[in-house]
DNA sequence: TGAAATGTTGGGGCG
DNA sequence: ACGCCCCAACATTTC
């Protein structure tokens, strides 16, 4: 029996692959991937994740080559269009996924089942993208967790999550489908800013392995080093969990096989990652809308420029500004200087918490929205386990501690690698030695007294 | 996975 | 020797 094993984006691998495995399993499989350039109601890839999707896309079918196989590339209006074009060439009797979180594909789902039940095709999705499937953790309440540490207690209390399962053999396609050529998804930038992102990353399943294996390593010394943005102490595992050239649990065995409970800190954030998802599943409207309906009403500024110095990492602080340049450059940013960037887009500009979310959406290699939202959210006060409303990070206070040398700073703000250490930090107090490095473009003190009585209004 | 303001304690310099 | 003060270090509270 023919089926179509139906990769979406976040499921680009070999290994750990639930639908791949049941296709196999029944006989050969057609490896498809569908493009929808209006992306079916989804938020449209942004650039950095989509110059990562065209090289793993690549890399997956240069794999699936290797094996006598394939991935057949389709352009439609529609999922759907597709997926019932691929059946009825192929005599596909199956079509097996793996299950999302975001509302727009969850959408796509329930049309892909009804039409393919119609014309008497099985569809089966697979929940493999989380440590735990979504929906499965719940209080004692019934109702989804919103805060993090019960969700992260409940799911250690469910035990491990599930083993890996083994990649298929995969049995030979007597005939293939046609397939488009990879460069006319126009997933590449036109004007190639991707240098910089080619330098540091490589997309794909062998890339994932091998970043996996090399933090396994250090995996033990995660705790401690994980805040200090100047030291590789995070796993940059982000962009391969993100198009799941790496699935979570995956992640999770390797780290616990390298470290034991040692790994735990780690794997609590992997539970980050989950409890994300969760989230999103549950609360489908929260990728534009708060979850705490209250923040409705908060007086968010509207000031193109302010946005465009954040965006550009102009703001005349030193950790917000390298941060932001960090991202430009290399399509990530360290999860510590997320924090403060954020805070200072929401906090000390008052700027709308969405404007952060569209940008990270469009710069970050792991743009993912469950997480992208969350973490928004989060540091916005109006969502899930929300930060306080009165914790407001102080960036050079920040950066004292968790950047102690301004190694991290001097690296992404050349202008300010001159300072000593004391004035890299504050360099408003020596601000004719550092060439074209803008003053603060607002007094933080005063900018948090602001955002603590917007907030105090809102509340009354 | 805050920071600032305020309160407390204790070592040490000094008259 | 003693009391006084300064202040760093730490703890608590407040936003």
């Amino acid at each position: 029996m023919i089926s179509v094993v139906w990769f979406r984006g976040h499921d680009l691998r070999l290994t750990d692959n639930e639908a791949l495995c049941a296709g196999a399993e029944l006989g050969p499989v057609i490896p498809l991937y569908v493009h929808v350039p209006a992306d079916d109601g989804a938020w449209p890839l942004g650039g950095a994740a989509a110059w990562w999707l065209q090289q793993s896309l690549g890399d997956l079918d240069v794999q699936l080559r290797t094996r006598g196989s394939r991935l057949i590339l389709r352009t439609a209006e529609h999922t759907v269009d597709a997926l019932l074009a691929v059946v009825r060439e192929t005599g596909a009797q199956a079509v097996f996924s793996h299950r999302r979180s975001e509302p727009a594909a969850t959408a796509v789902e329930a049309t892909v089942a009804r039409m393919l039940t119609d014309h008497g095709v099985q569809f089966v999705l697979s929940d493999a993208h989380t440590l735990v499937p979504m929906g499965a953790l719940r209080t004692g309440a019934g109702t989804p967790y919103r805060v993090f540490t019960p969700f992260w207690r409940s799911l250690l209390a469910r035990g491990e999550p599930d083993e890996p399962v083994a990649e298929p053999q995969l049995p030979p396609v007597a005939q293939w489908p046609t397939s488009q050529p990879l460069a006319e998804l126009a997933l590449q930038p036109k004007v190639d800013w991707a240098i910089g992102l080619r330098e540091r990353w490589q997309p794909g399943e062998e890339g994932a392995t091998q970043a996996l294996r090399s933090f396994c390593a250090a995996v033990g010394d995660y705790e401690e080093q994980r805040n200090r943005p100047d030291l590789e102490g995070t796993s940059s595992l982000s962009p391969h969990l993100r198009f799941g050239e790496l699935s979570a649990r995956q992640a999770w065995h390797a780290g616990r096989g390298a470290a034991g409970s040692r790994a735990e800190p780690w794997l609590r954030q992997l539970a980050w990652r989950d409890f994300g998802h969760h989230l999103l599943h549950a609360y489908p409207h929260t990728a534009e809308q708060p979850l705490r309906p209250e923040f409705a009403a908060f007086p968010w500024r509207h000031d193109r420029m302010a946005l465009r110095r954040w965006q550009r990492g102009q703001t005349g602080y030193p950790l917000v500004d390298a941060g932001m340049r960090q991202l430009w450059h290399t399509g990530w940013m360290h999860n510590r200087v997320r924090m403060v960037v954020a805070s200072f887009l929401v906090k000390d500009l008052m700027l709308p918490w969405q404007e952060g979310a569209r940008w990270f959406w469009d710069t970050l290699v792991d743009a993912d929205l469950a997480n992208n939202t969350l973490g928004w959210q989060w540091a916005a006060g109006c969502g899930a386990d929300a930060a306080p409303y009165f914790r407001v990070f102080n960036p050079t206070t920040q950066s004292v501690k968790f950047d102690p040398q301004a190694e991290y700073i001097r690296r992404w703000v050349p202008s300010l690698s001159a300072l000593p250490v004391r004035e890299a930090h504050r360099p408003w107090k020596a601000i004719e030695e550092c060439v074209g490095y803008p003053e603060p473009m607002v007094d933080h003190a005063e900018a948090r007294r602001t955002a603590l009585a917007a907030y105090n209004g809102m509340r009354t």
